[in-house]
DNA sequence: TGATTGAGTAGACAGTGTCTACGAGATGCC
DNA sequence: GGCATCTCGTAGACACTGTCTACTCAATCA
């Protein structure tokens, strides 16, 4: 009987772990339609049925190269919150939502992979692992900034636009219609919208 | 085999605007991954070499119908929006929001479709003929509503509220964070949060 | 020692987009 | 009319994809 645990840290060993990490460089070096499960395993060295032993279909291996996606960027929202000591609710989620869109167009691959809809619909991901707790703390913080409004409203309609302005203006629509290639302007005009005006 | 084809002259438009249909169908139907080239064409009634002579790739037939896409949504917005007599400009764009995420929910397959960054960064979509005018039909309104702001920056904030909200909801992510199955609330919320608060 | 099992190989299969050679029917030209 | 040309679609090849299955081969175990 298999332990169907996934051998935690060890990355250096395991196929596993390695067609992950060949998949998130290829990702980020060359983009998602890159990905070909026969490209992951030629990189990782071995032959093109190998991967199938452990991620029994090409979704399910996307999926763990994806999870890697949300573990990073709710790392960098953590620290981007910070212990929120130091500044306020207001500025926390400022820094919040640069991080998001600097992760979204750093990471274009990525984060195109992180949100592609058969990925999402799958099961796969494990959202409710990675991107509710991060909503909830967006959740969290509106509600400090806006005491007054449905909390879970106005963030969900906070996240929905910095998605947004991810995605248009990582394909540079948004450049194009605003006249500006600095897009912190626009995030200022996001953020001034969903959590009222203020100097940050 | 016999050539017993379709009684043909159903359609005076020939071949290329029959793919064309065809793809338009199939989309509404069975969404963005049954696109295949060759199935087009086997619904089309003819060989799978026989598109190549109207749309040389098949990105160019994808983007032939993500256009036709494009321009229902425009003749959407155009009807929602109206002659804007009757009703004020917040209204106007509360409708035009309205009409986008409705065609949006309503056409996901044809919607997924049209914002495929590798179509659109291709430049076969001509956005500029489409997408454009209606930005600008946007700008205005904005502009009527808010005259303090920098129209274009809050068109573009907004417009990447609409078109992330239709994404993260099309998949049901919304669903979940906001916790209700209409979007009818986040709506006004979004359209509250860049316009200013007023009863509709 | 010998059987068993885990892990990866290698080949087949149906499907895809692209490319190329070919054919049949209409059109034009002398 | 006869003949060449041109249009438009056919049919097969090619390299590639994801999936499936039979197989090797070393390590482990009783």
């Amino acid at each position: 009987m298999p332990s169907d645990q996934q051998p935690a840290h060890e990355s250096d060993s395991g196929l596993r772990s390695r067609l992950i990490d060949v998949g998130v460089d290829l990702v980020t070096r060359e983009g998602a339609p890159a990905l070909t499960l026969r490209e992951i395993a030629r990189r990782a060295g071995v032959s093109h049925g190998a991967p199938r032993r452990y991620f029994p279909t090409h979704l399910e291996l996307l999926s763990a190269i994806a999870r890697r996606g949300f573990e990073e960027l709710a790392h960098r929202a953590t620290v981007a919150v910070g212990d929120g000591k130091a500044v306020g609710p207001r500025a926390q989620l400022a820094a919040l939502g640069r991080g998001y869109l600097e992760f979204a167009l750093g990471n274009r691959g990525m984060y195109e992979l992180m949100f592609r809809h058969d990925l999402l619909e799958s099961g796969h991901l494990g959202l409710r692992d990675t991107s509710l707790p991060l909503f909830g703390r967006l959740v969290d913080l509106v509600g400090q900034v806006r005491p007054d409004a449905d909390a879970r409203l106005v963030a969900g309609a906070l996240w929905a636009n910095l998605h947004g302005v991810a995605q248009l203006w990582g394909w540079g629509s948004l450049q194009l219609a605003t006249g500006t290639d600095d897009f912190e302007p626009l995030l200022r005009s996001v953020l001034d919208a969903h959590l009222g005006q203020e100097g940050e």
